[in-house]
DNA sequence: TACAACATGCGGGTAATCCT
DNA sequence: AGGATTACCCGCATGTTGTA
């Protein structure tokens, strides 16, 4: 075995250590798309990489009953199960959608509020009345990508073309939508393909020269196929909702990259979202049949490639134009700050310099991989800054994610990306002290804190806050140490007491430093035990649970009262 | 036994570098 | 200089295994 150094990542571990949590009421089903493949509206288009409406929902409820009605965000979108299943419960909807087949699947729940039940009944008996293949050929021909070409038999190709010629004489243009979204939704049903994770597989039945003998299970004539979705398509919409959807649901087509930066700050209370794994899956050629049928183009389908979040290795570094869109926003500080806390993150350079020198010596079964690998932390570090601006207070982000291995080296991308994401606390200790006009800088803004935290910062009347990590945040006056903050976010109930016991070191030197020092300790769990430990050592002032001062806007306010008008008097 | 947000590999073309 | 060799990029594909 060869020797590695496995210290950051052990390092990462151990810090979130405590954090990490299995909860079994979300599954395999649940984080995939196999609990919706029979729920209406869900199940037109098999959107494999989608997760399930339940999960939504477990989101929601645990997410907690609000009065108001939510701000919900799903950066990566996909076929729109969060901003479906979220505007049933009330809420408002807004979803970031790059790949066509997902914008074309949330378009088709649009037209599903619109479009006239009896016009779509009217065409649907119209086409089961008729054979397909009595009626007229058109000028239509299935635009075959490269790696497409052959994907249908002859018979399947003549009943496509004959198809579309026939929705194209229908006049009402939702129902000719329907109708053309079935098509796109059993595009693979009717094909020699199968979607395989990064490629599509062939069945031995095609006419490709393959190595080896794939059988897919069925292959569905047209007739049959479509139909079989119209059939659900119909059913489906008479389980429609009055509009909901048109009215509470606002979808961006592009990338997430691109379009957060244009969403206001604090205006989302909920993220639920799955971004694309860092697996090498590549939705372009996997999605080939569909963007072929949706007009792409080879130059069209590189296009999208490189446009998409970095996932495959063929994806190219986007660094240059992200800084770009930056500074042509006048936001370099923010991009900047990103740049930092990449390269800050030592788990992650850990697991590039590995796969960099296997790379040299030619270990890897591609070389692109540990680019791609670098591609993918960059890219997802500006989504999660972004997001972070634009979540309100007391909000919070969901995300469906995965960790990977190559060349048997894992990557922990939870963990990586929990790392980006831990300085929530310490902005809502800046945004109340900007409410309450108690920052001396003048030059340090709401906007600039958002942008980048700073490591310290001088409050009014020579009071001074520090950030740090032991302790996470401490309060001056003049020279004098008045109060610190420990904060520890782990959720299991074994690690309480070691986490306490860490913090107390720090409380120890803080009242070494000064006598008159007050201790805050901060955190998700406590037990009986602890609360027992804490009236023994009498090292702490006050302790708070952190979940109660994010969602509890009283308890928040007795937190800030405590710190700021009792252990530092400075209201 | 079919199915997977799973894991690993290969061939061909071109650019870079080496060698005489 | 220019032919030979190597490195790298790009696009496309197959092999493996736990689970329901």
């Amino acid at each position: 075995m060869e020797k590695v150094n496995l210290t950051k990542r052990d390092e990462l571990y151990d810090k979130y250590s405590d954090k990490l949590i299995l909860n079994s009421a979300l599954n395999r089903a649940t984080v995939s798309f196999q609990n919706n493949k029979n729920e209406p509206f869900y199940r037109w288009l098999k959107f494999k990489e989608g997760f399930s409406s339940n999960l939504v929902n477990h989101v929601l409820r645990h997410f907690g009953n609000r009065e108001k009605s939510l701000q919900v965000l799903d950066p990566f979108a996909g076929s729109g199960t969060t901003l479906t299943t979220s505007i049933r419960k009330g809420h408002h909807a807004t979803g970031i959608e790059l790949l066509p087949v997902g914008t074309a699947a949330m378009r088709a729940r649009l037209m599903a509020d619109l479009v006239d039940l009896q016009r779509f009944e009217i065409h649907f008996n119209g086409l089961k009345s008729t054979s397909l293949d009595k009626l007229p050929k058109g000028t239509y021909s299935f635009p075959h990508l490269r790696i497409t070409e052959g994907a249908f038999n002859g018979e399947t190709e003549a009943a496509i073309s004959k198809y579309v010629a026939f929705i194209d004489s229908i006049h009402d243009e939702n129902v000719r939508y329907l109708f053309w979204f079935a098509c796109l939704a059993i595009l693979e049903d009717i094909s020699y393909t199968s979607k395989d994770g990064q490629y599509l597989r062939w069945d031995y039945r095609s006419s490709r020269p393959l190595k080896s003998k794939y059988s897919k299970s069925k292959i569905y004539s047209f007739q049959q196929a479509i139909q079989d979705k119209l059939q659900i398509i119909l059913n489906d919409l008479r389980k429609r909702d009055a509009g909901k959807f048109t009215e509470n649901v606002r979808i961006i087509e592009g990338s997430c990259l691109d379009e957060l930066s244009t969403l206001p700050s604090e205006h989302f209370d909920l993220v639920v979202t799955s971004p694309p794994y860092c697996n090498r899956y590549d939705y372009t050629r996997t999605y080939a049949l569909e963007l072929a049928f949706l007009g792409y183009d080879e130059e069209k389908v590189k296009k999208l490639r490189q446009r998409l979040l970095s996932s495959t290795v063929e994806n190219k570094t986007k660094k240059d134009q992200l800084y770009a869109k930056y500074a042509q926003l006048n936001r370099q500080v923010f991009y900047d700050r990103i740049l930092e806390s990449f390269s800050d993150q030592k788990a992650m350079h850990e697991v590039l310099e590995i796969l960099n020198l296997a790379r040299r010596e030619g270990r890897l079964n591609n070389n692109n991989i540990p680019g791609m690998v670098e591609n993918y932390f960059f890219e997802m570090n500006i989504v999660i800054h972004e997001l972070s601006r634009i979540l309100s207070p007391g909000g919070r982000v969901y995300m469906v994610n995965d960790n990977v291995q190559y060349m048997g080296e894992e990557v922990p991308v939870d963990l990586i990306l929990s790392d980006f994401a831990e300085e929530r606390i310490k902005t809502l200790l800046l945004e109340w002290l900007f409410d309450n006009n108690l920052i001396k800088e003048p030059e340090l803004t709401r906007e600039a804190v958002y942008q980048q935290l700073p490591k310290s910062c001088d409050l009014v009347k020579d009071f001074r806050m520090y950030f740090g990590s032991e302790p996470d945040v401490s309060f001056y006056h003049k020279d004098e140490l008045l109060a610190v903050i420990e904060i520890k976010g782990g959720t299991d109930a074994a690690g309480a007491l070691e986490r306490y016991g860490a913090a107390t070191k720090s409380f120890q030197h803080s009242l070494e430093a000064s006598k008159r020092c007050r201790n805050f300790y901060l955190a998700a769990v406590f037990t009986p035990e602890l609360e027992r430990r804490m009236n023994d050592d009498r090292l702490v002032e006050k302790a708070f649970d952190i979940i109660d001062i994010l969602d509890e806007p009283e308890v928040r306010s007795e937190f800030f009262t405590e710190v700021f008008h009792h252990a530092l008097r400075l209201l």
